[in-house]
DNA sequence: GTTTGAATTTAGAATTAGTCTAAATTCATT
DNA sequence: AATGAATTTAGACTAATTCTAAATTCAAAC
């Protein structure tokens, strides 16, 4: 009896496009959408579609490679860094940046008591006017 | 030289299709969604178009009726509970509960402070696995 | 009480973000 | 070289929401 691959244990096939995916995520320090995304893996690899942007933003999540974050405005966003870690969004311009608030993470077990969830995750995100946009004339 | 109505100032008009909304929205303690909405509205209205619906959910949300609340996956949830609050997703069923955790809203400075955003809101979620979820042969 | 026009509602088209499908390609293993 | 599982591709499809243009409503001015 022939014996097949039966692998697809993830982090296994990181193929050229899902490659090139990681490398656009990683030399960005912004957070682009998946549109930006193709873009920019459009020209390290010309023939990439768009489907196999999304399917390898996919792998490259489930790998534990990127970060995805969804707000419910537009398109979501995907970060470089995997640690967990807080948002704050700029309610002008859109612009998002990473923070981290270590208290934050102590919240996890209190807001579990108080929903009575099991918890697997917290996220914070402050919305707000970013430093460029408040200087910029609308204090 | 003759005078119209300069108003348009919010609060103002609350139609029978905005009333409507407001009504289910207020009648439901779960989330519903615009399309949930929609469904119960046009029971109580039978001619009420979806736009409608739509445009009724941002004048109510605007006038600080509603609150709208948005995650990555799906449509908008909305909530008649206005005041700051906290949310639990559950990552099985997809149940939203609201909670309050009182050292969310102290957060809003310390996050101001580590992101340089001047502070408007701080949205924190849970997600996890709801009680019903846990029960049901999944621990 | 009729006229007026700004605001609102309606129905359906349009848009956006993302997923699905089926055929073609790739590539490690036999 | 042959095989078939995994991946990629292009384009069709879906879901949520917004836009558009015509019809309706209604308070204010006459």
């Amino acid at each position: 009896m022939r014996q097949y691959r039966t692998t697809a244990g993830s982090g296994e096939k990181l193929t050229r496009q899902r490659e090139a995916v990681l490398q656009v995520i990683r030399e960005r320090e912004d957070h682009p959408t998946a549109n930006d995304i193709f873009e920019a893996a459009r020209r390290r690899l010309p023939g990439i579609s768009y489907a196999t942007v999304y399917n390898s933003l996919r792998f490259l999540k489930e790998a534990g490679l990127v970060h995805e974050i969804k707000f419910g405005d537009g398109a979501s966003r995907y970060d470089r860094e995997t640690d967990r870690h807080d948002h704050a969004l700029c309610t002008q311009c859109g612009k998002l940046v990473d923070f981290d608030l270590p208290q934050a993470a102590a919240l996890i077990s209190a807001a579990a008591r108080r929903s009575k969830f099991k918890a697997e995750s917290v996220h914070l995100t402050l919305k707000g006017v970013c430093p460029d946009c408040r200087e910029t004339r609308n204090l």
